[in-house]
DNA sequence: TTCTATGCAAAGCATTTGCAAGTCC
DNA sequence: GGACTTGCAAATGCTTTGCATAGAA
């Protein structure tokens, strides 16, 4: 555990904002300046491995990173494309319905919710209708 | 609709296999030999925007691309990463259990299955442990 | 010491774009 | 003719990799 690794992972764990890479290099570059977009992508990808962190492949961009390994799912906002969790728990029986629908034996889904935050629903309401979420 | 953009779309609606960009350029330049890649991506854009096909963002690779532009889930197969369709209705209920979880207006989901196609399960079966389905 | 990780720069892959020449109505 | 499209090549964005040096066990 080098200190580069300690700090990416402090950093992760720190926001609930599902970083992208390029966001994470941002954030640790505050404390480690001279920390290359290299040792940040090398180290994610161990503490992936790792089981330490989750990779998110959201859809229509580059990944993101989350600290909390639990497996949950995600909702991605279609004005600020900011991705937030959604307590709820995995729907394990959708693996099962696939099942019977085909002869591949199931292993896992992946769900991702698409939407307007509040801050960007707000905006499409009261501005005009064709205005982008900041 | 040019000679190019006919025959991406034909050889797109012949095929279930879900090809990649790279893969609509190598079955169009039997048909086309001079086509570029370029063209076939514009094309396959301005396709999805008039909503004759269908772009699918699977994860763990690049675009793929349906000619069938009804809404149905997809399974890709963890050994020899075939995607393919699942004759299930899609859920429209999990987008009211998301809503009822989050402050966020739901206006769509996306749902993916992975799994081990019948070939590939035969091969981790019967084969060692660690060897990949071709 | 021995193995692993780092910073830097270059390479890689999927996709997009600028542009001059060609095609379609 | 005028708008749109093509092929080509170069550029872009995200991610990975090679390598010599530096750091950790």
């Amino acid at each position: 555990m080098t200190r580069q690794r300690q700090i990416i992972l402090e950093e992760l764990r720190s926001t609930r904002s599902h970083p992208t890479a390029d966001e994470v290099y941002i954030m640790v570059r505050r404390r480690l300046p001279r920390i290359s977009m290299g040792t940040v992508y090398r180290n994610l990808e161990l503490l992936e491995e790792n089981g330490v962190i989750q990779r998110l492949d959201i859809s229509g961009g580059p990944m993101r990173f989350d600290g909390d390994t639990a497996d949950h799912y995600h909702i991605r906002c279609l004005g600020c494309q900011e991705v937030a969790d959604i307590p709820v728990k995995p729907f394990a029986q959708l693996e099962q319905s696939c099942e019977h629908a085909t002869d591949y034996q199931v292993v896992g889904h992946r769900l991702e919710f698409v939407g307007l935050c509040p801050r960007c629903r707000e905006k499409r309401t009261s501005g005009s209708d064709d205005e982008t979420c900041s």
